[in-house]
RNA sequence: GGCCCAUUCGUCUAGUGGCCUAGGACACCGCCCUCUCACGGCGGCGGCACGGGUUCGAAUCCCGUAUGGGCCUCCA
């Protein structure tokens, strides 16, 4: 039998960094079994839904570059069927009416248990469990109902999903039983949790999908990050590929503990990633994410200087501040060896070729001149053509700023 | 409070009774490379929560304790 899996995201705001990485398991392991992976949103709570969710949610799982099979269901739409089921449990006395509503009665003896595809054995007493509402007294189905109920109608073989619901799952096993389907296999992945500790959520820790996206996060580096966050292939593979990865996927090396949410190893896996690039990929993105922000420099400078900034920056957001001085004017800054700066504007303004290789030549010639360590030499030059002490390469930033507008900063400082 | 789950370096993890004087990666520290930064190279720091068992032998199995988390909603 084909594995079909889903991811059940409810639509109460923005896909957070949590339900991705569990979205992200049942994609894996969908994709790896050749078996499906539906989109099912969880709306049965109307009074929580947020308008734009739906459509957010699947822009941030498209954006991740997870995708889904068949058209987005709504777990509202199945709100009749599941009622009639409730009915037909009430009459078989698995049910009974309360206030209104419609409580499930659940077994009083012995015990639920299930095998956990990363935990192993779960079991609970039966006589613990609550008779949980399954139909509110104004006729919504709950999602403890409707949950299982979408299961057996979708044909769901494998119910991947977060920790938080393990108990759950005795009542929609019980429920499942009471209705005669087979019961699906169960994985409890484990939370993320954020440097406090507390797990990471809509209301905790607000780590949105979008919020990746704006610092200048690449897909593929955040989808291996996500995926070794619980995970893992082997003691020592750390890169991994999306191809690789769905290759090596197994539930059963998901690991039952939660994981703390490391953004100083996203920022190293980013600029591994973004390192990678081939020049031309570097450019297209670097140029999305610039429009994405609205930073409307020129195109055609834009892309002059990805080669300059691919072996230093791990994520787009640095961009801006790092090459601003060639695209904007600099403040002179103040206590710039003035000796160094003027002498080099001198030899530079007699160069015959306004190009890197040739000014590195001609600066490390006065360098030499002045009987001074290059690293020092080079420093109040760089300071006052880029107005800092940290840029991309000075020979580079000299070319890529034209004769002119190098002297013009270079006379200015030495002033 | 009841029930359930979890617990290996600061962080992510490898480990399924002997291969472990516990391996890798990120972070951190030092050195090298070097026009700054970054990359890269080399080295270092650092961990099996605790206590009892079981066993010739335990990070690995069992029990207890502690700590953290989750659920106990006519939320999902």
């Amino acid at each position: 039998m084909s594995p079909k899996v889903r991811m059940a995201p409810s639509p109460t705001g923005f896909l957070h960094i949590g339900g991705v990485r569990t979205f992200l398991f049942n994609w894996l392991f969908a994709r790896q079994q050749g078996g499906e992976c539906l989109l099912r949103i969880e709306n049965t709570d109307t009074s929580r839904e947020v308008a734009e969710a739906v459509d957010q949610i699947q822009e941030s799982l498209r954006w991740v570059g997870i995708d889904w099979d068949g058209p987005v269901t709504f777990q509202l739409d199945t709100a009749d069927r599941a009622r009639e089921l409730a009915h037909e449990l009430v009459a078989n006395g698995h049910a009974y009416e309360d206030d209104g509503a419609i409580r499930f009665r659940q077994p009083k003896e012995g015990t639920v248990s299930w095998v956990d595809a990363v935990r192993g054995e779960i079991e609970f007493r039966n006589e613990l469990l609550p008779d949980l509402v399954i139909v509110r007294s104004d006729g919504r189905p709950t999602y403890n109902f409707v949950s299982p109920v979408d299961d057996i109608l979708d044909g769901i073989t494998h119910v991947i999903r977060a920790e938080g619901h393990v108990s759950n799952t005795p009542s929609q096993i019980n429920i499942l039983r009471a209705l005669g389907a087979d019961l699906p296999l169960y994985a409890h992945v484990p939370d993320i949790n954020g440097d406090d500790g507390k797990k990471l959520s809509k209301r905790h820790g607000a780590a949105s999908v979008d919020l990746f996206r704006d610092a200048g996060y690449l897909p593929a580096a955040l989808m291996n990050f996500l995926a070794l966050l619980g995970w893992s292939y082997d003691d020592k593979t750390t890169i991994m590929s999306r191809h690789e990865l769905i290759e090596r996927f197994s539930l059963e090396r998901v690991v039952p503990s939660p994981a703390t949410f490391d953004y100083k190893k996203l920022d190293w896996m980013n600029g591994m990633y973004l390192r990678a690039l081939q020049p031309d990929e570097y450019a297209h993105f670097l140029e999305r994410w610039l429009r994405e922000h609205d930073i409307d420099w020129p195109q055609q400078r834009v892309f002059a200087t990805a080669p300059l900034v691919q072996e230093k920056i791990e994520k787009f957001s640095q961009y801006p501040d790092f090459v601003r001085f060639l695209f904007e004017d600099v403040a002179p800054p103040d206590g710039v060896d003035g000796k160094v700066v003027a002498a080099a504007a001198d030899r530079l303004a007699q160069l015959p070729t306004w190009e890197a290789a040739a000014i590195e030549d001609d600066l490390r010639g006065l360098v030499e001149e002045l009987g001074e360590k290059p690293r020092t030499a080079f420093a109040p030059i760089r300071l006052a053509v880029t107005g800092s002490k940290i840029s991309p390469g000075l020979f580079e930033s000299l070319e890529l700023l034209g004769r002119d507008e190098s002297l013009r900063r270079l006379r200015a400082a030495a002033a």
